[in-house]
DNA sequence: GACTATTTGTACGTATGTATC
DNA sequence: GGATACATACGTACAAATAGT
């Protein structure tokens, strides 16, 4: 056998649904049905599906008016380089005034607490691994949807310095902007982007469907002395990209006229 | 029932895999014995392990000494700040030096046409839809096997200023330097990331398992007239992530030596 | 090269459970 | 409750890939 059934299947599925015959939020064809289209059973039909259910292609509902139906999505826009770097174009709240100003309403939910750092996140923040360090955690919700997740770890020692910093509540003005007025100036920050599958934790989370991947962006923060922070968002892939420009601003607000608003 | 037999029985092997209990590159037990583990039947236990596979977590092998076994994960560092803007630290071949600076063997394949715009990158290189196009593609491999695919679209108009881009050969000063030797000076980019599953003709190229989703990175480059070219890059997330830096470059090289050098 | 043993892959059948209308 | 859809779980059989004899 060439190809198998269940892959031809899928194909043919998958072409009508990337050709646009079959559009966002429509139902495929039942497995009752499918069975007889194709001409096989029903477990073959279920392989198929399954395929294009990790794909991301589609999403089954169980029900009387349920059905694989294909998935659409709306993409929010997330702009990396408007959030730090203090100056003029810091705001408030970056996170929220960016989901609104995209027509969307924002919520979130926040956390602090104390955590042992691990290897890896040690090694960004130049402490030893095993050190505490404090965590503020951000579930952040687009129309009450889960979106994504904000992680920051800041170095226990800052954080005696700094007491704002282990308030459990969401610091109006920003932390940055707050460790700014303090004396700690971030001049500096490294960025990393990973894509990979969610843990099944982060599915739970983010409520994300099966075949959707997670968007890491990780941020470290430097001042001209020392790594004060480590921030990692784990964005749900299917409902949100990361934006940022560079070099003269001018240029992008011609080109990217919507960019430079907001 | 609270919680289905596969989903148990994925969980239980997540656990160990996650724990390091079992390492990378080692066998899960085999299908019959889980079945005995877990006193299920056999189609349960690949119910189990197909979750697995698409969390990207194992990988199957089929044949006398194969097996499930945990993946390994080879990551390759892609710096998004050092190929682009003119300037000293601009390189002949930035991705080749990247990715031999790190210790592997770099290769590419290289194929020029000329496309019909899809709207999405018309928009973005503020041509009309349809409007023709040149697009570079350049296929990366690292140690001998494909790592990430790069589309670069250039206006057909700019082309037919710009001989060389029409050049069915690799640019090797890179086109950056070509186009701002002519007077096409970058002065600003706008850089986007996606993560998403890849399509069917990605995982063939890129030779992804299943459960690998792609980082894309697309860039849309400016002069201070207008834009000159978007490149897309496709990355297989399970071997790839991208870094960039910003502010001061002293700092960033006090606290990521590694990030100076190369 | 032929053969065998082991392991996963494909494809079928059946029965029952759960969710939704 | 009844009808319809997908979900779980069992069983069976044979195919394909791989390693070793």
């Amino acid at each position: 056998m060439a190809e198998p059934k269940y892959r031809q299947i899928a194909a043919s599925l998958r072409e009508r649904i990337v050709s646009g015959a079959l559009a966002e939020g429509e139902r495929l064809p039942t497995e009752p049905q499918l069975q007889d289209m194709f001409g096989v059973s029903r477990n073959t039909v279920r392989d198929a599906t399954a395929l294009l259910v990790n794909e991301g292609l589609v999403e089954s509902v169980p029900g009387r008016s349920g059905g694989m139906i294909v998935r659409k999505r709306v993409t929010l826009t997330f702009h990396a380089h408007r959030v730090e770097m203090p100056g003029p174009t810091a705001e408030t709240d970056a996170w929220r005034s960016e989901v609104e100003h995209q027509g969307y309403e924002a919520s979130q939910d926040f956390q602090l607490t104390i955590e042992v750092l691990a290897a890896d996140l040690a090694e960004r923040l130049h402490v030893e691994p095993e050190s505490a360090a404090v965590l503020r955690r951000c579930v952040r919700y687009v129309n009450d949807e889960p979106s994504s997740v904000q992680f920051t770890f800041y170095p226990m020692d800052l954080a005696t310095e700094v007491r704002e910093l282990l308030s459990p509540t969401d610091i109006p003005q920003g932390t940055t902007r707050l460790l700014a007025s303090l004396g700690y100036v971030q001049t500096g920050y490294y960025d990393e982007y990973v894509s990979r599958m969610p843990t099944p934790e982060e599915a739970t989370l983010l409520r994300t469907p099966p075949g959707t991947p997670v968007l890491l962006h990780i941020r470290t923060g430097y001042t001209k002395d020392r790594p004060v922070r480590v921030s990692i968002n784990v964005f749900a892939g299917d409902r949100n990209r990361i934006v940022s420009t560079h070099g003269d601003p001018r240029v992008i607000a011609k080109f990217r006229p919507e960019e430079a608003a907001g």
